[in-house]
Formats: structure tokens, sequence, C-alpha cells
DNA sequence: CCAATATATAAGGTTTAACTTATGTAATCA
DNA sequence: TGATTACATAAGTTAAACCTTATATATTGG
């Protein structure tokens, strides 16, 4: 059968009102425009949906049944056009973010002081490594990924919003605590326990040995930030990580920082998507809030991060 | 906004398949027909519904909300066509009916043979007295009502189905009892005992008395037939009533019918609706089968009823 | 890099949806 | 009974809905 929208919303009104000439002064329409429509209605159903007895109409059986079939109708197309207004005016909202490992923690603070500008809003968070990053952007799963260095192989759009700077990190009790300005080839002695070879910042920290013409000795191989941290802790090694992951452990004194010449080695946090991405607006009002503002919330203004403090909220 | 249902069910074969191609063969249209469709109804609800990254699409959040709302309305028109099927195919209806109150009790039987032939059938019966009848189908309240004498004042369309013997009732102890063809004008002496003169039966008595020159004296004037039959049954006075509303009565001997030459006065049932009423399918069947079958219900064929029997089935 | 796949865009044509005015018919009310 | 109210019908116009073919653009797999 062939209904239109229009035909039940004609009909609603004249449902509404009992009488043709009153719906077609509401809809501002003919009084012979409303008997088409009911007609043409009536003839897509198959039955009488009025009935006229004397001066007034009444609905029918099946009448009910299309009234009733009509309400529900206009309540969900209501609905849905609610829920997509607010969409519009960010009331409300559903992001899909990923972020590698190493920016978890400052990527849940971003995510919470976005979020109070949002009356409801939902988050995914997908914190994995740079294989599951590369995955989630292949298949669309997320709206946007923040990480460090962006892979090129795949087209993509990759801004860089906050410095990110790798330090050199030992255990509490290493002879090196003290020293000051360590030279680069100092550290050739001690092994350096890595992340898998995949990872951001194992490449990184092999470009910048590699441009230092320094040879350092790779001891174990974490795959996870935490694991890293861990063996230094433990004593195994030197490490090399981002500042970002580093608050508690340099606050407890599991870890310390090296003062080592050429550190931090600066690079950048990325908020990553595919070209041809088409963002909800909040997303969007996300990526914007990322690229403007989270520098700040780290950074005061007029003050430079160091690389041996923990970063600033 | 204005959406059409044609945008929404194209909307939806393509959400379904994932792929405007897919969608095209499905519909049997032509890609390009398919893009089209999408982007009316994206331009329409101001948000762009899907997205393409490199071969295939993904919905976006607003296009997730417009196809759960494409899933609601459609399962909606499914249900509607469903139950209009059902009207049409008589598996399901109601019947809005109103009877006389001496018309009740074999109104009830006929309703029971008639709901065994419809899978789902509601049935609203209203039994009163003539005003009210009269009330219902003046403010079509009732498809179809049965009542002996129809009146005459509205536009209706009355049809008699079966015969309705007026009979004279007496107490067991009345001396008229076991006399055989008594004459009319020996009823003189007793007084009846009657309806309201608004009343089918009163009306009906009191012409045929007039007929055959008799003046009957009337005693007290009852608004129901079980008050009438009370009365009687309490050695009130003689009463007149419809044979059909008898048969509890006359089994367990409580009332006695005379043998009164003339009689049974011999009128009809009627079923009674307003001329230019729309029928459901229900209620176009019922008159039907009233119509056609009723009068074999009680009148097994080849047999007449006698007045003195009770009414057979 | 070419072939294949998938969607977008453009141009054009046919249909039909939707409305109007004018008029007809039926019922009600003073 | 005539005026009024309400819906139906007829005829005609306009707009837009809908589809087609042809072609462009972008992505992917061999």
């Amino acid at each position: 059968m062939h209904v239109t929208l229009r035909q039940l919303k004609v009909f609603a009104s004249v449902a509404r009102h009992m009488s043709y000439t009153r719906a077609a002064e509401e809809l501002h329409l003919s009084q012979p425009a409303v008997s088409m429509q009911i007609k043409q209605l009536e003839e897509n159903v198959g039955l009488h949906l009025f009935e006229q007895l004397g001066r007034g109409i009444h609905l029918t059986e099946a009448g009910q049944e299309v009234y009733q079939c009509s309400r529900v109708i206009q309540q969900q197309l209501d609905d849905t056009e609610a829920a997509l207004e607010q969409m519009k005016g960010m009331q409300r909202g559903r992001l899909n973010l990923a972020v590698a490992s190493t920016a978890n923690y400052f990527a849940t603070h971003l995510i919470a002081t976005f979020s109070r500008r949002v009356e409801q809003l939902t988050v995914s968070l997908n914190v994995t490594n740079r294989e599951g990053l590369l995955h989630a952007l292949e298949n669309n799963e997320t709206d946007l990924v923040i990480m460090g260095q962006p892979p090129e192989e795949l087209d993509l759009v990759a801004e860089p919003f906050m410095d990110n700077p790798l330090v050199v990190i030992a255990a509490p009790d290493h002879p090196f605590i003290r020293r000051r300005r360590i030279p680069l080839a100092d550290l050739q002695g001690d092994s350096f326990v890595v992340r898998e070879p995949a990872s951001g910042t194992r490449s990184a920290m092999e470009r910048f040995f590699a441009e230092h013409g320094v040879r350092l000795r790779t001891g174990m191989e974490m795959r996870s930030n935490e694991a890293v941290q861990q063996a230094v802790q433990a004593g195994l090694g030197l490490g090399i990580v981002s500042i970002h992951t580093l608050e508690l452990e340099l606050e407890t004194g599991r870890l310390a920082v090296l003062d080592v010449e050429g550190f931090p080695i600066m690079r950048q946090w990325y908020i990553v998507h595919r070209a041809g991405k088409r963002f909800s607006p909040v997303a969007q009002a996300f990526k914007s809030f990322v690229l403007e503002e989270a520098a700040a919330l780290w950074h005061p203004p007029g003050q430079e991060a160091e690389a041996t403090s923990p970063p600033m909220r």
C-alpha cells in the first residue's frame, strides 16, 4: 500500500477535530484538499475510515486503528527530530575515541574537562597500543585518535596539539641520579628496557640515538609502558618514556628522571583522524577543544614544561 | 522537516546493506536514484547520515538515530496493515450492538453462535429500553440494533428477521389456565399489568385490542419486562409479553400462557441501523447472519413455533 | 598502473501529487 | 421552507517528486 506521511497527517487532523472543514482550517488548506487526502488514504487502506451520518462524521473501527498508527508515527518522528536537534545543538552526543596507552593519563583529563560542556555526553574510550589504534582507524571504529607519532601509510589528518617530552628514567638508586647534564655517550654503559619495535616511543628513541651517533644496548623488550617502568624500577636498566606517564611514579619516588644532555626529546602529541571523516557536532567540538585548549591545560600561559618536573594541570 | 516514507524506506535499505548499490538492487532502482533519496533525506534532517571512507560507507550517529526511527515506523505500518487485513478478512473485529431488553435473551444466543465464526470478536452489547435504543441510534453509538417495532421518526433501515409472538400470561393459579380458546372478550374482567406507553409491546397490544373492539383494563404500569412478569406471577393481573422472554418462567411453572383467541399477536423482531451507516466487515457479516440464519435457529425447518410451548433452539 | 568497484553529479523527461476554484448534494435548524 | 453547514465531486494548474542514462571521481586489489 502507498500511504504517505501527508495523508496520515491530514487524517490525524481530521480525526482530532472530527471535521474535514476544521482540519482544512488548521492546515491552511481548502476543504476539498482534505477530502482528497482522506479519500486517497482510504483507497490505500482498502477500508473506509470515516462514516458520515447526518451532519457529523465518525471514525470507523479501521479509522481508529489508523489513527492510533498515525499518532505513533508522528510521535516517533517528533522524538527523532528532537534527538537530531540535540545533536546539532551539542546538548547530546557520542564521542568515539581511541588513545595510545601512553596518552591515557592526560586523555582522561581532557575528556573530563570537555564533558562539562556537553549536557549528555557518552564517551567510548579505547585505550590501546599503536597496532590497535591503526586497526581502529582502518575500520572506522573511532572518530578521533590521540597518539604520539602518527603513521604515514594510511590517509590521515594528524595535527599536533601539545608537547610530548620523552625523558630517561632510572631506578631511584641509580648512580646517575645526582649527576647533572650527563653526556649522552655515558648512557652506552647501561642497557635499555624498551617497547616493541612498532611502538612510537621506541622508534623515536632509536632515531634520536642514531642521529647523535650513539649506540644503545637494548635489553628487555616490553609490550606496555607500565611494564617498562616496572622493569626500570626493579633495576633492570634505563628507560625512555613520555613524561606524561610518570606523575605518580615521580611523586612517590619510585622512579627518577635523569638529566641527560639533549633530553628531553621533544616530540608532539597528535590528534588524528582519517581524511574525509564526517564528524558529528560533538566530535568536531572535541577536536577543536583539543587543538585550542589542551596545551593550555598542561602549560599555563608563559611557562614551559620542564623535563624534570611532573606535568602540570 | 519534510521527510517522506520513501526516503526512510530507501535509507533503511542502504543502512541494512551498508551499500548504495545493494540497496538499489533490492529496490530495483538505479544507483543514482538511491543517492538522491539519501541526499534529500540528509538535507531534510540537516545532518549527514552516512560517511564514506574509502570504499565502504558507515552510519553516523545521526544516521543510527534515523535508522532506529525508520524501523519503528516501518514496524508500525506493518502492524497496522496486518490489523486492517484481519478486519477485512473477518479474523478480527468489533461489534457494537444495542438490543431491546425483551430481545436480550435470544440476542445473547445469536451473538454466541456468530462469535464462533470470527477468531477475535469483541462485542459491546447495550441492553436498554426503547428510549435508550433511540438515543444510541441518534448518536451513532451502535452499529446495529435489535428491537421490536422500529421507530419512524429517524431515517432508519429496519428489516424483520424473525417472528415475535406476543402471548397472554397469567399466574399459575389463574382460573383461565385450563380453558381453551378463551374468547377475547372474557379478558375484559381482568386488569392488565402493562409496560410504559412508549414501549413497543404496549403499543402493539393496544392496537390489537382496539382493532378487535375490546377495552382492556390497564392496571399497574411497569418499566421493565421482568417487573411485569413478577407482578403477573404475584397475581396482580394478566400480562402480555414476547414469548421469547419466558423460557425459564414457563419451565419452572411460575407463569402460564393463556390460550386466548386471536393470540399470539404475531409481530416481528427487526434488525435496525441508520440509513447510510458504514459497516465494518464484521458488522456487515453479523447483519447478514441475523437476516439469513437467525430465524432457523429458533424455528427448525418445517415447524412453526407454538404459542403455548417455550421457544425452541 | 590498470581494472574493478562504489558513490556523486548532471541533464532531462515523465508522472503524479497537491492544491485551487466552482459546483453539487445532503442534512440540520430557525 | 429556505438558509446554513458540511462534505463530495469535477476540472484544471502548478510544482516537485522520482527515475533514467551518461559521466565524473575516488578507492582498492591484482
